[in-house]
DNA sequence: AAGGAGATTTTTTTT
DNA sequence: AAATCTCCTT
């Protein structure tokens, strides 16, 4: 027996050490999921398979990164696990057409288009086309990225429109892929969809991926959508050990064309699969799981799983009912404060989950005040900040010509003397010879309809980035962005923006920053892979690992996986969980769903919180508590309220409340 | 071309 | 409330 399977429960046992044939493992919220996946990995491994021929699939990017770590501990050094693909599907498929960019039509150097490209190109798209220039781009690229997680295309889709709208909607989604492909760009479903496509098409490819995949591991397999589906499926079709985790329980991301069948089928798709259960629960008290289980125990079409765990009852869960968000945020973060400084607990043991990125905001204004270190997960980051995106598009400039995005972005930031007019007239005339802007600003000299000062702006710039190319290709390269920087005087660029010096030092930090981060990818890679790896992980690389003792403030799905000794939710009110977005019948159930996956974060306490009054964008509104309130047994909620209070009796009730907790 | 006032809209969630 | 867009002036 490996030794690796020690200290597994028998169910967990049976997850790591059946390495042969299709393995569904059900695992519930905290039921040791992560544990049994390294045990598992690291069996496979103690047997004597090269760690090459694993790959393990992920969430995030995250994920993999501590995956890897700790398989690491548990293997001890002397195992090399370099070749380990531990990834997101999305990071398994740059790799994946990396390395065949060719047969697929796309050079080597594709960048990958974020959000805010996509919608610039959809509404450039939509322009065109009859009846939907009036249409916002975010609903239609909605559309247009759900067909495309089912592997429908354009040509699928016009055949069998039924109206005029799906009709133009056909038209925009096929002017869209158009327009990316012209950039020599693929947007994140495109990475899914054309890894697909060269695995089927392309048999060396997929001779060799499948061969080398001679066990796959996927998690949160309840997120997958049916090209993810397909992918795994046809990778794992020659050895066929494929091992699927996840949790019907835990699907939040219908809307990102998750399909939970992908789970709940996964036993019909591999005849003689393995079906394991996973319910005691190593995280929470009982009086959390209780209510959680009460709560998700309202949704029909599910496995039916019930978690219990051996750690005892705790305290209770409590529910807070505040007079608005202001005295939701006074309440918490003073409860916190006085819970540091008293109790001997650290910031990091306590989490603020929140259904929206918004409701954060007064809870970071209120750890401002009393000066307690927090972090904000997801939400505005490093790599979201003006800054990062103007020094990764000089980037992507350099590194891949067609990439318009970025060109246009930066092409008067700072301000060069390439206007709006300007950039129309570089656009027209890239569009009639067919190429690219950049093109057309190499050869502004030759447009005789542009004012000449434009011409000579354009020629100087164009000088400049030619000279950043060839710096790109020597070992120079590491010094890239500090050269641009300078060549462009980015500071001007700051200076413009912001008036306080501390501030304008401290953007200037940050586009420096970009300068390390590119240091480091250069180090195993080229600078587009560089690139590419910061489109997909702006988010984890974000983080700042300096407080490790912070508060952390973070949205229900980002905290899916995560877990908290001490767990507030708050807002929990209709209109904000279930969303005012997500009512209709089909779309609770997932509204549900995440409240359960917010509560099974937490592992000692959860405290519930609901305002009476909240701004809504500025206008105060009367609220509701959120109907998932209702289904939790009265008797299992202990209930705080400062309803109807002014700021003296506020002051009060906190004072009491700061007594009663230094008693104990 | 650039800046600013005023109007308008708005992410719910993320690879 | 905040961010984005429009239109207007310089």
């Amino acid at each position: 027996m490996s030794r690796f399977l020690d200290g597994l429960n028998p169910k967990q046992r049976e997850v790591a050490k059946t390495l042969e044939g299709p393995v569904l493992a059900l695992a519930g919220a905290g039921t040791g999921k992560t544990h049994t996946v390294i045990a598992r990995i690291a069996n496979i491994i103690g047997r004597g398979t090269p760690p090459s021929n694993i790959l393990a699939v992920t969430f995030t990017n995250k994920a993999a990164g501590e995956l890897k770590e700790r398989l690491k501990k548990t293997l001890g050094k002397s195992i090399d696990l370099s070749e380990m693909i531990a990834s997101t599907f999305h990071s398994l498929c740059v790799q994946i057409i990396r390395r065949d960019a060719k047969v697929l039509g796309y050079k080597k150097a594709f960048s990958i288009a974020d959000q805010s490209e996509q919608y610039s190109i959809i509404r450039k798209a939509a322009r065109h086309v009859h009846g939907c220039s009036k249409l916002k781009p975010e609903d239609m690229m909605g559309e247009i990225s759900k067909l495309k997680s089912r592997g429908i295309s354009y040509d699928q889709f016009a055949l069998r429109a039924i109206d005029e709208w799906e009709l133009s909607l056909a038209s925009v989604y096929r002017k869209y892929q158009e327009a990316l492909k012209l950039r020599n760009t693929m947007d994140f479903d495109d990475l899914l969809i054309k890894s697909l496509e060269l695995l089927q098409k392309h048999s060396p490819a997929r001779e060799y991926w499948q061969n080398r995949f001679k066990y796959i591991i996927v998690d949160e397999f309840q997120d997958t959508s049916e090209i993810q589906n397909k992918l795994v499926s046809l990778l794992a079709q020659k050895w066929k050990n494929i091992c699927v985790v996840g949790d019907d329980d835990q699907s939040i991301y219908s809307w990102r064309g998750a399909v939970p069948e992908n789970i709940l089928n996964f036993h019909h798709k591999w005849a003689g699969a393995k079906v394991v259960y996973l319910e005691e629960n190593y995280r929470s008290t009982n009086n959390i799981l209780k209510a959680a289980n009460a709560v998700i125990g309202n949704n029909t079409q599910r496995h039916q799983k019930t978690l219990w765990s051996s750690l005892g009852d705790g305290v209770e869960v409590r529910l807070l009912e505040m007079q608005d968000q202001q005295f939701e945020a006074e309440y918490i973060v003073n409860e916190i404060k006085r819970r540091i400084r008293d109790d001997n607990f650290k910031g990091s043991d306590f989490a603020v989950i929140v259904r929206a990125n918004a409701l954060t905001r007064t809870f970071e204004a209120e750890l401002n005040l009393e000066k307690i270190p927090y972090e904000v997960i997801g939400g505005q980051s490093f790599f979201d900040r003006k800054e990062v995106r103007d020094i990764l598009s000089y980037l992507s400039v350099v590194d891949n010509p067609d990439d318009d995005g970025s060109l246009l972005r930066i092409i008067n930031t700072p301000a060069r003397g390439i206007g709006e007019k300007t950039v129309e007239k570089l656009g027209s005339w890239a569009a009639a010879h067919s190429t690219n802007i950049m093109d057309a600003l190499f050869k502004a000299s030759e447009i005789g309809y542009l004012a000449p000062a434009a011409q000579q702006a354009c020629l100087g710039f164009a000088a400049q980035i030619r000279r950043w190319r060839n710096i790109a290709r020597t070992p120079a390269v590491d010094n890239l962005v500090e050269t641009i920087i300078g060549d462009v005087d980015y500071h001007e660029e700051i200076e413009h923006l912001y008036d306080d010096p501390l501030m304008r030092s401290a953007r200037m930090e940050i586009a420096y920053d970009v300068g390390e981060s590119l240091r480091q990818g250069m180090k195993n890679g080229s600078m587009s892979a560089f690139l590419q790896d910061a489109m997909l992980s702006w988010r984890e690389k974000s983080e700042k690992k300096k407080d490790e003792e912070s508060v952390k403030l973070i949205t229900i799905h980002s905290a899916k996986g995560l877990e908290y000794p001490i767990v507030y939710i708050a807002g929990v009110e209709e209109q904000i969980i279930p969303h005012r977005n997500s009512e209709e019948e089909g779309t609770v159930d997932e509204e549900r769903r995440l409240l359960y996956v917010a509560m099974t974060r937490a592992r000692r306490e959860l405290t519930l919180s609901r305002c009476i009054n909240r701004l809504v964008r500025g206008k105060p509104s009367k609220r509701d508590p959120s109907r998932f309130l209702l289904e939790i047994p009265q008797e299992l909620l202990k209930r705080e309220s400062t309803k109807g209070l002014d700021d003296d009796e506020k002051e009060e009730v906190f004072a009491s409340i700061n007594a009663m907790l230094a008693d104990l």
